[in-house]
DNA sequence: TTGACACCTTACTAACCAGTAAGTAAAGTC
DNA sequence: GACTTTACTTACTGGTTAGTAAGGTGTCAA
């Protein structure tokens, strides 16, 4: 039964995975349904069975990277604010470790005016969450005293969230960015 | 001989306009001569009289993009540290407010991966000057005693950087994105 | 007045794109 | 053993892409 849900769903996940590959490196629109057969050894029409339309593939790809980022928030609820911040650092070096890869919700408002609207609804409701747990982070980091920076939480966790969807862009032009970057907000957080 | 110049140059001006304007918008993959052509009036080849090549088209804009910056920073060379920081807020809303474009920067980095090289080295050439603008503000801030923050103007600068590209692309999911962000970055340097 | 040049046009190519229709082989279901 | 479903394939369509070749027209200088 796991043999026969596996198979069943093997080509389905391998054509998200290299999808994703390709969104996060290439961006929607420079990305085919070609890049992903002839990667895959499939045809063409092969895609197209699991996801009709393109979009039915965008859309399944951020849903799948919400329900990814909410199991990432789950895990570490128990975390301190400063851990969070450290795991989310994490998060973002292993975006640039592989391929240069950058942010999705970089990759999602930078192609924002070019996407259908069901791909704009889930980016919206995806970069919702994101900045929500920033700010949360913020927040409780200033309530446990663990964290003392000027302004808001609202404003300091959107702020973590822009540079970091900045920095990841800029790291493709100089390897160092990140490093400089994540010393940064550290060092506004009162961290180091 | 004004009238000659302007005729000889207007048609391969307005084609950069209305590049750019394609550029900052929809990105640099989601752009063809087409729209162009179609939004000019003329004939598509006429825009390959101009630039045989899309990526002569993106070298060109990216160049006159640096010139443009160039002079906004020599514009302002006597104002003070504070003051060169509300113009870059001044020109990121007028950024925003014009068909919600985003920064160069955050456009040719998002899509670094796809450019072709001649492109690639006009956008390493165009984020250090940026990054080093940026930068200079944070120190020239910090001498004067004007700005007070944590961690290097270096950091500071290109955190400031990031954080302006990354809230030009988040500010299409929320157009509060941009006060909220502009705010932040006074209060982390003591403007406020 | 002639020739050169700038600035376009028409007409085309080859490649690629998303998407569809119809057929097929294998596996599961009754 | 017949039927259905799953997961593809082949073969195609219509549209878009960057790019080219050749021709036309007006301007300007000698």
């Amino acid at each position: 039964m796991k043999a026969e849900t596996d198979s069943r769903t093997d080509t389905r996940k391998r054509i998200l995975d290299i999808a994703e590959e390709l969104l996060l490196t290439r961006g929607y629109n420079a990305f085919s349904y070609q890049h992903i057969s002839t990667e895959l050894g499939v045809r063409n029409a092969a895609i197209h069975y699991h996801f009709p339309k393109k979009n039915d593939l965008g859309v399944a790809l951020i849903q799948r990277y919400r329900r990814r980022f909410q199991r990432f928030i789950d895990a570490q609820a128990e975390l301190s604010p400063a851990e969070q911040l450290e795991r989310y650092f994490t998060l973002t070096d292993a975006y640039f470790d592989r391929d240069q890869q950058i942010c999705p919700s970089g990759i999602l408002t930078t192609e924002y005016q070019t996407l259908p609207d069901d791909m704009r609804a889930e980016a919206n409701a995806f970069v919702d969450e994101m900045r929500d747990w920033a700010v949360r982070i913020a927040e409780s980091g200033r309530t446990d005293g663990s964290m003392r920076f000027a302004g808001t939480p609202e404003a300091m966790g959107l702020l973590m969230l822009a540079a970091l969807q900045g920095g990841l862009q800029l790291a493709r032009t100089d390897t160092t960015v990140l490093a400089t970057l994540k010393t940064q907000v550290k060092s506004l957080l009162g961290l180091v």
